[in-house]
Order: structure tokens, then C-alpha cells, then sequence
DNA sequence: CTGTATCCATGGCGATACTG
DNA sequence: CAGTATCGCCATGGATACAG
């Protein structure tokens, strides 16, 4: 392919087709199944996702278990050792190619992405919280989220599920976004007002605790 | 391009198109100039090659200095933040991405690759000495190379630059990247026999070590 | 030496639909 | 749920020639 013994272009050769790295992320993150995978990437088609998914499985990096209607994927050690590749480019992505074009937002990724690393330890035990996001700077299609942590599970939802709210966040898709990805912090985002709490005191104040950072940005407060 | 917020995704859209991680090695090892840019990425057209510079100089990786004539590339501090990033594919590749058919080995590539890193503190002081290689499985236009180091400089010739040689080196080209690699130790590949060393006693044992080793086998050993 | 210009073929990939 | 099938465009990038 590139036609040079350098290991540097024997890794690229494998990884650096469109999508494969952002693939890999996802296992990374811990999924396994198919549309799982494709919620973390739903940019991209079905096929191309299955394409791939055989790439890294020639490459020797994925190992494919079970077959038909119970198929899932799985990182084989090659694959483990990209971690902190992976993290590495997110940490330089941060630093070096952090502006984010309104394509870059998209509500389904952010909550699907807060779902999956809620801190629940931090959130009440015994009974279940309800959050709902309100966001005024997208089509009111995908203006309303709910987040729900219940038992040590968390839900996200893009339809009222009817709970009673505990607390609501009143904000715009960028805004929640530069939080999430601790671009920007959470009380200066409180004081200029792009994100506004509302709920009781106690919980207010807990709140952006609750509801954490991207990964990513943990990585960078380690570095 | 991907539609994600997530660095690595931001990172991948800078860094994922064909060659381009190619190009920043390069730069991590020195070179600065096109055409000396071109002398590591052969297989790469001249306009691909100033494409990718223009993508990179907007993505902030790279800063052109000079113009015309004079033209020289030089890492930004976000490219120079790559270094750990394709170190780390190095090794990755080294570990999980070895196999190499005959279309990676290029003698061209292998002899500028040794060049470059020759530790030359290892060869005789006051004078010159050259060494020649010949290689057994590739055509006779490109069998014969001549490594020539003085003053603390080193050259590589494709043709007889008419000195005296002060040693042989008879093997392939295979055999010889696999030791430049590291995939094979010195000590077995002569034991093998697969590259023979012709020279008095003492700069036969010391041809190994003064020819060395490629950049990314010394980051395996540090691993 | 340092690129640009041009051309063309390939196939990557996005979109959509559909199937076991 | 877990993919395949199909289609068609357009952009990528390989090759070559040439220009300042």
C-alpha cells in the first residue's frame, strides 16, 4: 500500500482509512454489538461500518464472536495496545483541533455519549432522578433530552418519559457540548448564563458533578 | 467531516487522509526542505506531497517559511506534539503490524533511512571508510550500495563513488531490512548466514554496531 | 530546486433499500 | 438485531509533464 517497511506506515496502512480510528474508539469505550457501534458512529453506513469491522478483523485487531443474530466484536490485545494511541489523539484533538463547526454538534452523540460514563455513584442511590435538557439553538425535533439514572442504570431518552423532573437544564447544544468536553467549566458557564440549572439548591449545586465530563477531558487534567 | 465532537474524531479529520502521518515522520526526523521530504515518501506524487503541506500548514501542524525558491516546512508546536503519536504507531506497528511483503522493501528507502541515523561517533575519526553493500534478490540496478562516512558525515551512493572498501556486506535486501528493523538480531543473521560481513577481524565484529539500528527499533527497547 | 497543472481512472463511500 | 445489496457520484490520488 504505501510501499515502505517503516512500521510507522504498516500501522497507518491498517488505520488510517476514514472511520477506522473512530471504530476503534467505540470498542475502546466498551461496545461490542453491531448497532451499538453504529450509534457512536451514525455518520456511517451500515456497510462501510461492516467493511471495516472485517478490515480490523483481517488486521488482526478485532476477533469476531459468535455469528448471525448474536454477533459481537471484540478488541483483540493489538487492539487493546491502541488505547493509548487513541487517547493520545484525543488529548492533541483537544489541544490542536478543538474548534467545532456546527456540523460537529449532534445531540445524539452527546447524550449517548453522557449516558454512557454518568458517574452513578455520585447520583442518589434509592430513588430515581430525572433530568431534562432544553436546548434553544436546534430544531425542537432534538431540542428535548431526558436523562434518567435509576438504580445504577442510566437512561437517555429524546421523548418525555413521563417521570416527574428533578431538575432541569436550560442551554444550547454548543454550549452543553464546550461543557461536556470541558472546553468550557462548568461555573463559568453558569455565570455568563449559556447554561442555566434549575432545581433545588442541593441538587443544583451538585448537579454538574452529576453529570461529569467526557473522558477526554479527564485525560487532559492527567496530563 | 465526521460530524463528531469528540477530539479524536477532530484529530483523525487532520491527520487520517493517505500519507499524511508519512509526511509528519518525516519532519519529526529532520527534514525540512520538498524535495528532501519527497527522498522519505517516494511513492508519493509532488502534487499530493504540496497538497498535503497546504492541508497541514492550515490545520496548523506545519509552518512554511521562505518562498520560491527557498521554501522550507518546519513543525508547528502542535506538530511537534505529534512525536509521542507516531512513535507510539511505530510501535504498534512493530509489534502487531511486522509482516512485510516484498512490495515494502525499497532499497532507496532503507539506505536514506540509514543514513540519516548513522551513528557516526562509531566509525573511525581521521579518516574515510566505506562500506558496500550487495544484494543477492532485488535487480542488479539497484544491488549495489556504497555507505561512506567522513568528517562525521555520512553519504549514500547508487553507484561506485570509487574508493577504496573497507568492508563487504553480502546479503538481500530482506534479510538486511529485517536487521535494520530489528526483527532479526545481527548476531543470528550472520550466524545464518544470511548476511555475511567481509572485512579484517576487528571492523567485521564492529560493523554491527556502527551501522545501527532503525529510530523506531531503539524505541522498542526503551519500551 | 520547488513546486503547479492537467488528466484520468479508480474505487471509496454516502444513500437507500432490503433480507435472514 | 445484524447485516447485504445496489447504485452512482465525486473526490482522491496516481502519473506525467511542465514552469518559475
Amino acid at each position: 500500500m504505501y510501499g515502505q517497511f517503516c512500521p510507522v506506515s504498516k500501522a497507518m496502512e491498517v488505520l488510517d482509512e476514514r472511520w477506522t480510528m473512530l471504530v476503534v474508539r467505540e470498542m475502546l469505550l466498551g461496545s461490542t454489538r453491531f448497532n451499538e457501534l453504529r450509534r457512536g458512529v451514525p455518520r456511517m453506513s451500515p456497510a462501510l461500518l461492516s467493511k471495516r469491522l472485517a478490515s480490523l478483523e483481517r488486521a488482526g485487531v478485532v476477533r469476531r464472536e459468535g455469528a448471525g443474530v448474536r454477533t459481537s466484536y471484540h478488541l483483540t490485545q493489538a487492539g487493546e495496545e491502541l488505547g493509548p494511541i487513541v487517547d493520545a489523539l484525543g488529548v492533541w484533538g483537544m489541544r490542536w483541533a478543538s474548534e467545532l463547526g456546527d456540523q460537529d454538534l449532534d445531540p445524539h452523540l452527546l447524550f449517548w455519549d453522557m449516558r454512557r460514563t454518568t458517574p452513578v455513584e455520585k447520583w442518589p442511590r434509592e430513588r430515581r432522578t430525572t433530568v431534562a435538557f432544553e436546548l434553544d439553538d436546534v430544531p425542537p425535533k432534538v431540542a428535548r433530552w431526558w436523562l434518567v439514572v435509576s438504580g445504577g442504570e442510566t437512561d437517555v431518552c429524546d421523548f418525555d418519559p413521563g417521570f416527574e423532573v428533578d431538575a432541569r437544564v436550560l442551554t444550547g447544544l454548543r454550549p452543553l457540548t464546550h461543557v461536556w468536553r470541558s472546553d468550557w467549566s462548568w461555573p463559568s458557564a453558569l455565570r455568563k448564563g449559556v447554561v442555566r440549572i434549575e432545581a433545588p439548591t442541593e441538587l443544583r449545586r451538585a448537579l454538574p458533578d452529576m453529570i461529569g465530563h467526557s473522558n477526554v477531558a479527564e485525560l487532559m487534567q492527567n496530563a
